[in-house]
DNA sequence: CAGCGACTATTCACCCGGTGAATAGTGGCG
DNA sequence: CGCCACTATTCACCGGGTGAATAGTCGCTG
């Protein structure tokens, strides 16, 4: 990711977080440590190289821009196509799993439901989000992909819960 | 996760891994280096305790429990609800956002037509996977899990590949 | 002018989870 | 006895994430 704003021009450490956090509203914000120690490690690598220094308006700033093989790491990294769902990464699985494992079938129907409860209610915010006069396609991008995945959690929410006692049975058998 | 096994009897740390693994068939399986070095850890935190040595056609392997402060705090954690989508985290997304910052919009194209395709193949794989007959619950829903994300995924692709001409030019203004 | 606060720019020390390999013990077999 | 397979655990390392600390510059105020 460092890489490809990177490719847009050479910039300095803070800039690039703030860049980064401009970019994709909706991620997590980059913080300043993990922004610099990932610039070293390019570095180390040779995929970035600092490619000048600056003092204007405030302190000293050592820009970085990319080299030849960051360029051509990042060109590789585009090309390639990623893995769908290689693995089951979820806490909300997980938890529906222990619960299960640990409680009764109503037990965790009750946290099916509250849990269904405050997906639908972060739908609505992000519909919201969405369709603000002032949405940014940056806002509405994100906010679509956020939606897709919050349909997809309430989707398999509902057939989990219909399958709780079967479910439950299973697990304890 | 590791708390939630320990729920249902103590075991130890080899057993834990194994339990895991099967317990979540499609999820990413635990490395041994990791099972004790967090063993170790919710230790120290006073989470869970030796319970026992044994030494049964094998060499002596030491067995952890729960202690009241685990329980307690694995009941807590199943009583809350997990936030729902607070940010987009996503390999998928973020490679789309730099193609666009990158690329043209040609080829970001290309690169989201290619993604699709890996998705739309995935989905069949996964589908063929809860259909078998030797499927188990455990596999149905995990793979239910899989297949509601890969939808989403395919959705937000599909808008996202009418929208790429006009995010492309956001972008770059 | 000095001090203060805000903003900019970077470093530091630490933690967790993930990785792959190494180490050590037991049992069975030839 | 030696070897191999299996069981059980440790070790050394890495990247990403966190929160705070450090240091410089600028503008304002008394």
């Amino acid at each position: 990711m460092l890489l490809g704003l990177l490719a847009a021009g050479s910039r300095h450490g803070y800039e690039l977080k703030r860049a980064h956090d401009e970019r994709l509203p909706r991620a997590r914000p980059l913080a300043f440590g993990q922004v610099y120690s990932t610039l070293g490690r390019l570095q180390r690598d040779g995929l970035v190289a600092p490619s000048g220094q600056e003092r204007e308006g405030g302190p000293e700033r050592t820009a970085y821009a990319l080299t030849a093989d960051g360029r051509a790491a990042l060109e590789r990294w585009l090309a390639e196509v990623e893995p769908p769902m290689p693995y089951v990464a979820s806490t909300l699985f997980a938890k529906v799993v222990v619960a299960l494992l640990v409680a009764d079938a109503d037990r965790a129907r009750d946290y099916l439901v509250a849990q269904r409860q405050a997906h639908t209610e972060r739908l609505r915010e992000l519909t919201a989000v969405k369709t603000a006069p002032s949405a940014s396609l940056d806002d509405i991008v994100a906010a679509d992909f956020a939606i897709a995945h919050l349909d997809a959690d309430l989707r398999w929410l509902r057939t989990t819960l219909d399958r709780v006692a079967d479910w439950h049975r299973e697990v304890h058998s």
